[in-house]
DNA sequence: ATGGAAACGGATTCTCTACATCCACTTGCT
DNA sequence: AGCAAGTGGATGTAGAGAATCCGTTTCCAT
């Protein structure tokens, strides 16, 4: 293994550099640049570019806690006795995160593609995410056309309500509108029940995880 | 009135710069370049700058014909006689419009927010947009805890889809995903019946006509 | 038909912005 | 103490889009 054993300022850089990184790119989006992620890590951009040959490298840094974090996320909602609870605790915690982390949205709804850079993560999410909608749709509680892959296209489409929608310092103060998202969100989940009087037979079949990875692995928007 | 009559040759070329700039702005979204657009009109950038001030103004003046569309589509929306056939008449083929113009997608979503730019177009579609949704909530076909700003967010969210999606050359082909953002839509709409065993009380309430169109017009995003 | 105003084309200039490097100086480690 | 590793940030470079400028062409009123 070559581990060329960084020198302590040097680890302890690199840690702040991460953090600053989630910051910067969770408030403004992955378009900051590694001037901005360094000045406010308290740190030279100098060392900003010899911690992360680039900005990439940092993203990828940070992509890869956040798809652990939503694994967590998927194994606690599997682990939910009732499998209805278990994917609306999935939607929502999602969302929830997604709508504080500018950054995260982007590379998940596939708005910042590069490519074939983030298959690792989906790979690792796609299996955990359909098991989740198998469940509830083998228990009766989702309606029987849906997919795990229309999980991830609601998502994509929800989340652009929680970025388009300012992140309010205060989140209990009237007319605060940084939950806003929810209202669709739960509108949606009236959607994906299957106990209606008519449930409309859906004009178009859903993707496979395959197309689904490669549309949001490759689309690339403004 | 100052109207300063301008040469056939120069009408003629106004004209196909507008053309072109719907189609590429149609195409490539709205950071294409005068330009391009120019190119396409075959036509001199020169030319294209003599005949709007900048791409600003060509915007501008493709954005009005736009809102006469949609203005044109409420209006037979609501003089459909089922009031939920309106509502699905409006959004089915607003979407289909923005699916195919991503420009016009960034603009009513708040993706190219000049601050007060827009107002103008927003202003004379949200009335209409308003009665559609109040003559179907009214007839008992719309859940009642919904308004038109709801359908306006709906429609955001749901236009990411359709611009994520590419625009297939042929939509018959196997395999084709141009219609896609549709599975979603009707989702969506099962969701907004009130026809169910349980509808679900929404968490948040929803946003007031000028807080919608505050958001949509002063959010940047990309 | 003709003269001159209007219009044209597109190479060119201007302006920005982000990325990345370089090197004189400082710090951590043995 | 000594030196490799690390640091800061001014500076260089590249690319992209906006808009202009001016020599040439076209229109149209007389």
């Amino acid at each position: 293994m070559e581990e060329p054993k960084l020198r302590k300022d040097a680890v302890r850089n690199r840690e702040r550099l991460l953090a600053a990184g989630r910051a910067v790119f969770a408030e403004r989006g992955l378009d900051a640049t590694l001037n901005d992620v360094a000045h406010r890590a308290g740190v030279g951009v100098g060392t900003a570019y010899r911690r992360f040959a680039n900005k990439e490298e940092l993203i990828d840094a940070i992509h890869i806690q956040q798809v652990e974090e939503l694994e967590r996320i998927l194994t606690t909602a599997l682990a939910e006795p009732d499998p209805w609870s278990g994917l609306v605790f999935y939607l929502e915690h999602s969302l929830a995160i997604q709508a504080k982390d500018r950054g995260m949205a982007q590379v998940l709804s596939g708005q910042f593609a590069q490519p074939r850079r983030y298959d690792w993560g989906r790979d690792r999410l796609a299996p955990l995410l359909n098991k989740v909608a198998d469940r509830a749709r083998e228990a009766g509680l989702l309606r029987d056309d849906v997919t795990g892959t229309d999980l991830i296209l609601l998502q994509v489409a929800l989340t652009t309500i929680a970025s388009t929608t300012p992140n309010s310092i205060d989140a209990n103060e009237p007319g605060d509108i940084s939950q806003l998202y929810r209202r669709y969100l739960w509108i949606v989940l009236d959607g994906l029940r299957p106990d209606r009087d008519t449930t409309t037979l859906l004009p178009v079949p859903p993707l496979t995880t395959q197309q689904t990875h490669t549309l949001l692995g490759s689309a690339s928007h403004e």
